[in-house]
DNA sequence: ATGTCCATTATATTAGGCAC
DNA sequence: GTGCCTAATATAATGGACAT
């Protein structure tokens, strides 16, 4: 039952309720349940996480303590917490932008059911006549020994924590670069080594990809081509590589398409580039671009996945073929020569500020998330 | 406003297959 | 048979749409 978040759920027990802590986790349901919906605290950037339940009872809980509940005892006379007020609020706080009424409906209070399901209590209570909505108060006030202790506040501060938690790496990530932006007239250097850092192959892929999309773009913004449809009618036009959208909403798709000279870029982790190329034995495949999150030298790269397709394939035509759909091979060293080569040209700074233009989309995030969450 | 059903996208688990 | 890897399948967590 224990996991990473689980002390962290542990030590605001004890902040509270100091010696009893550990009996009170072991005779809340609430909080049990609670550790069980805050598994995906610490794992990675790509590990679901579960917000919808957890603000539900933030939300309810916030009223009854804002109403003074947890001190007073009537709040069986209360008249009940406005829907929408509720609805509003989950929706304000950091991840909740996007959250409908599921949860507070019946989601956490059957869900719940799952996890207990001899509880004698449900968890959300409301009202549907006047839409107004309750918290199960057995839930809420825990007994040791003779003393009844109310867990309102505290896990209102462990949620806000688990919150917290899951907005930090990104937070932290973005806070830095905000920091950066504004010393960077006075220490490039320093502005150099943190873009440098973030290619490794051990950051995440999102990352990875939006640092290499910022490289890439000022690495050829200044490069000309001159094209035209008669020869005494020649045009210039600079190469402009685009993003083609978030990475998460981009399964399977490009990921930088490069004008005029249409150019498709694809950034992956793995050598196993099958699924861009299926059916090449039978189709024509357009060429890409792949830049791989590794520190491999170009050469060895690209023997791995002739190797790969010898392996699949075997008829020479088709790895040939197949080699033929592979434009360029970018790893972290290339990426990290263009990118001296585009600093050199100044552009430095607009690096730095499309990393975190990029990151904000990628991230949805927002200034907003500030001051939102219970400090 | 709310319940319900479906879609999407991720993770977790299991089954099957292969080299040794 | 053991251990390991991958593909298939199940499960979870929402988001979205729609009827009422």
């Amino acid at each position: 039952m224990e996991h990473s978040f689980t002390a962290n759920i542990k030590s605001v027990l004890q902040k509270h309720f100091k010696r009893n802590a550990d009996k009170v986790f072991d005779q809340s349901q609430l909080i049990q349940y609670i550790n069980e919906k805050t598994r995906s605290a610490n794992k990675g950037s790509k590990a679901r996480s579960s917000f919808a339940n957890l603000y539900a009872i933030y939300v309810i809980l916030e009223d009854y303590i804002s109403k003074g509940f947890h001190k007073k005892g009537n709040y069986a006379e209360y008249e009940g917490a406005v829907f929408n007020k509720l609805f509003t609020r989950q929706r304000e706080l950091p991840f909740g932008s996007n959250l409908q009424n599921h949860a507070l409906n019946n989601r956490m209070n059957s869900e719940f059911q799952k996890y207990f399901p001899s509880s004698e209590f449900i968890p959300i209570l409301r009202k549907p006549e006047t839409n107004r909505y309750w918290f199960n108060e057995n839930l809420l006030k825990i007994k040791v020994g003779a003393t009844s202790f109310n867990i309102a506040s505290a896990v209102i501060d462990i949620i806000s924590e688990y919150s917290k938690t899951k907005q930090d790496a990104f937070q932290r990530f973005i806070k830095t670069c905000e920091e950066l932006q504004e010393i960077e007239n006075l220490n490039p250097l320093k502005v150099h080594e943190f873009i440098l850092g973030l290619l490794a192959p051990n950051v995440d892929a999102r990352l990875f990809e939006i640092v290499s999309y910022a490289i890439l773009k000022f690495f050829y913004h200044d490069q000309i081509i001159i094209w035209g449809f008669e020869m005494d009618k020649l045009n210039k036009e600079n190469l402009k590589l685009y993003k083609t959208g978030k990475t998460n909403a981009n399964d399977g798709g490009i990921d930088f398409v490069m004008k005029p000279l249409g150019r498709f870029f694809q950034v992956t982790e793995t050598l196993d580039f099958k699924k861009y190329f299926l059916d090449i034995d039978k189709i024509q495949k357009y060429p890409i671009t792949f830049v791989i999150n590794s520190e491999e030298s170009t050469k060895d790269l690209i023997k791995k996945i002739k190797d790969n397709a010898n392996k699949v394939y075997s008829i020479k035509a088709i790895v040939d073929k197949y080699m033929d759909c592979i434009e360029e091979v970018i790893n972290i060293p290339t990426l990290n020569e263009r990118f001296i080569v585009a600093e050199k040209q100044g552009c430095l700074k607009a690096i730095l500020d499309e990393i975190i233009l990029q990151s904000r989309v990628e991230f949805s995030y927002t200034n907003s998330y500030d001051d939102s969450i219970k400090e």
